[in-house]
DNA sequence: GATGAATGAGCATTCATTCAT
DNA sequence: CATGAATGAATGCTCATTCAT
C-alpha cells in the first residue's frame, strides 16, 4: 500500500479539471475566497494559468463551477435523507441529520457554500437562486401531506427555512469557523427537536 | 428648501474620522467588502488617502474600528431589551425583537457584522471573540435565574446561540440579503416561539 | 548602415530580461540608485511592469542581480590581468591596471558596484561579501609565492585591500563622480608603484 | 546622580534644532540615509513635524545642515593634527592618525560624510565642493615648504588625495561597515607608512 | 489541450510638505 | 516657535487575463 491516507494532496491529479476544482477549494477554504490568486490554484493543482483558463475561463467561472457541483451534492444528501420517512418528525430529523454530517463530511465545500455571497458574483444569483429553489420545492414535497394532516404549520413561505434550518445553520457556522465541537449525535437530536418543534402544530 | 432627506449622503461630515467611518460601512454594504477600494472610501468621505491613513493606519484598520463599533452597538440594543422582563418567555422574545429590530434599523452594519470573517482578517479574531463572549455572558447572566428554577433547559453551551438565535439569524441573513419580505411583527413573534420552544423545559 | 553607434539606446532588446537589467543600470546611473523608480526602468526597458516583476520578484531582486553580475565581471578581469607575472610588481601593477581599465569601460556599472549599502539591501549581504571573498581569495592566491618568498610583508588580513586598491578605488570614485580627468596611463604607474610601495618588504 | 551613562538617546534635548539634528544622525546611521522619513526623526527627537520643518525648510535641509557642520568638524582635526609638525613624515602621520581617530570617535557622522552623492542631493554639491576645497587647501599649505624641499613629490594634483588618505579611507569604509577590527595603532602606523611612501621621494 | 511569458489597469500605502490653531 | 491633522502625488507591487508557441 504505497501512499498513506494523509498523503492526499498529491493524489490530485485524476485530470486537469477536477484537480483544479479541488484545488481551488482547497486554497479557498484555507486563505479565504477573496485572498485567493489564480496563481495559488495553479501551484496547488500543477496545472499552468492557460490550462485553468481553457477550462473555466474566468476566474469566477472556477467559483461558480464549484459551487454548483457543491450546490447539488448537498440537496441530493438532503432530499435523499427525507425520503421515504413513515413521519413528519423522521423527515425533519433526516434532514438535519443529512445537513449535519454532511458538513462534517465535507467541511471545505460547506464553508465555501455558505458564504454565498463572497464566492460567486452577483452575476451568478439568479441562476443559484433558482437552482437552489429547485431543490428545495423538491425537498419541501416531501413536507406536502403532513401540511394537508394538519401535522405541520402553515406559515408565510419566508419562515420555512429559518425554522428547519437555522438553528443547524447557526450551528454549523460555528463549527466550520473552528469555534465548537459537540458529540455530533447529540447536536441532531438537539437540533432536530428545536426544527420540529418550530414547526409542528401544537396539539393543545 | 435647501438639503432634501434623501441627500442623505452630503451629511456626513461631522467630523473626519466618523465620516470615514461612516463612508466606509456605506461602501462596504455597496459593493462588498473585499471589493472595496480605499479610493471608494475616500471618494464617499471627501478626506483624503492621508487623513484616512492618518486615523487607521490600514484599510483593515478602518474595518476593525467599524466591526468594533457595531458589535458594541449591536449588544447594548440586546441586552437592554433583555433587561427587567417578568418571565423566561419574555426576555427571549425580547431578545428576538431587539435583534430584527436592529437589523432592520441598521442594516448596512448588520450586514458588515455578519459577514465576520470577510469583514476582518484574522489577526483581529481573538480580540472579537473575547468582546463577544463578555457581551453574551453579559446577556445569559440574564437568564441564569431560570435555568435554576428549571424553567429553562440546561444544555451544552454551544448550543445556546444556535437555539436561540439560529431561527432569527437565517430569517435575518435573508432579509439583509433582500430575499425576503414579511410584517417583522410576525417574524418576531414567530421567531421568539421557536427559540423559547427550542429552550424551554417540556412541562408534559 | 541605419543606427550610428551612439544611438545605443534603441539596441538594447537582446531578450527581456537583459534589456530589462541593461536599463536598469543606466537609470540608476543617471539618476542614483534611490531616486530610480520601477517606472523609470520599465520606460527605458520598455517592458511591461509585470514582465520586469515577472523575471525580478522584487526592485531589489533587479538591484541584486545586477550586482552579481558586475562583481563578477570585475573580479573575473582583476584575476586574468593578476595571472601569469612574473614578478609581484607586475602582478600588482596588473590588477591595479586591470582595474582601472575596468571601471573606465563599465562606469556605469562601476559606479553601481561601488556603491555597495546603497545598491542592495542587508539582506543579500552574507552572499555578497562571501561571493566576494571567495573572488579576493582566488587573487590572492597569485601573491603568496612572494609571500613565502619574502618579497612582499605579512601584515594584518584586513590591511591589504586599503594597502593594495585604497589608492586606486580613492582615484577611482572622484573619476566615476566627474571631479577629476587624467591620462589614464600615468594613473596607472603612479597608484600601482603607491601600492607596491606599500606591501614590498623594504630591501635595506 | 539621576541618568545612567547608556541613557544617552533620552538626553537629546538641548535645544530643538541640535536634538533634530543628532536624531536626524542616528536614524540615518542606523536605517540608511535614503530610507529615513521624517516621521523616523520626529520621533527620536520628540519634535513636532511642524518644528523640523521650520528649522530646516525641507528634508534636504537636514541632511545639508549636519554634512556642514561634520565637514568643518573633520577637516578641523585635521589641520590641528598636521600643525606644528617638524617633518614631512610626522605631518603625513598626524593627518592619518587625525582620520582614523576621527572616524572611531564619530562613526555615524563619518558614515554620514563618506556617503558623499546618498548624503545630498546634486544641488548643495558646489557650495560642498568649495567648501571640501578649502578645507583642503589650507591642509595643503602646511605640505608647501617640503615640495620645495624636494621631500616630497610633485604629482599631478588630483593623485594627493588618493595617495594620501586612499589607504586610510578603504579601510575606513571597511571599519564603518564593521567588517574589520584592527588595533588602531597598528592600522595608524601602516596606513602613515603606506601615504608616506607613496608622496616622498626616492632616495635612491 | 497545455504552457508560461507578457500585459497593464488598479490598488494599498508612504511620505514630504503645508497650514490653521 | 510649536503642534499635528490634512493633503495628494508618487510608488512598488499584484493579479486576472491574453496569446504566441
Amino acid at each position: 500500500m504505497a501512499t498513506p491516507a494523509d498523503t492526499v494532496e498529491l493524489e490530485l491529479p485524476v485530470d486537469r479539471k477536477s484537480a483544479i476544482l479541488a484545488s481551488a477549494l482547497a486554497v479557498f477554504s484555507e486563505k479565504g475566497i477573496a485572498a485567493t490568486t489564480i496563481e495559488d490554484i495553479r501551484a496547488r493543482s500543477q496545472a499552468s494559468v492557460g490550462s485553468i483558463y481553457h477550462h473555466f475561463g474566468t476566474k469566477e467561472g472556477i467559483a461558480a463551477a464549484l459551487f454548483g457541483q457543491g450546490l447539488d451534492d448537498y440537496w441530493v444528501q438532503l432530499l435523499a435523507a427525507a425520503e421515504n420517512q413513515p413521519t413528519a418528525e423522521r423527515t425533519i430529523h433526516g434532514l438535519i441529520e443529512a445537513h449535519i454530517h454532511w458538513i462534517t463530511a465535507k467541511p471545505d465545500m460547506a464553508r465555501f457554500l455558505f458564504s454565498r455571497r463572497q464566492a460567486v458574483g452577483p452575476a451568478y444569483d439568479p441562476a443559484i437562486r433558482a437552482r437552489t429553489a429547485g431543490h428545495f420545492k423538491a425537498v419541501f414535497a416531501l413536507l406536502k401531506p403532513w401540511f394537508k394532516q394538519g401535522v405541520l404549520r402553515r406559515l408565510p413561505a419566508e419562515l420555512y427555512v429559518p425554522l428547519l434550518m437555522g438553528p443547524a445553520q447557526e450551528y454549523s457556522r460555528q463549527w466550520l469557523a473552528g469555534r465548537v465541537e459537540l458529540d455530533p449525535q447529540i447536536v441532531i437530536e438537539e437540533l432536530s427537536r428545536a426544527a420540529w418543534l418550530g414547526l409542528a402544530v401544537t396539539k393543545e
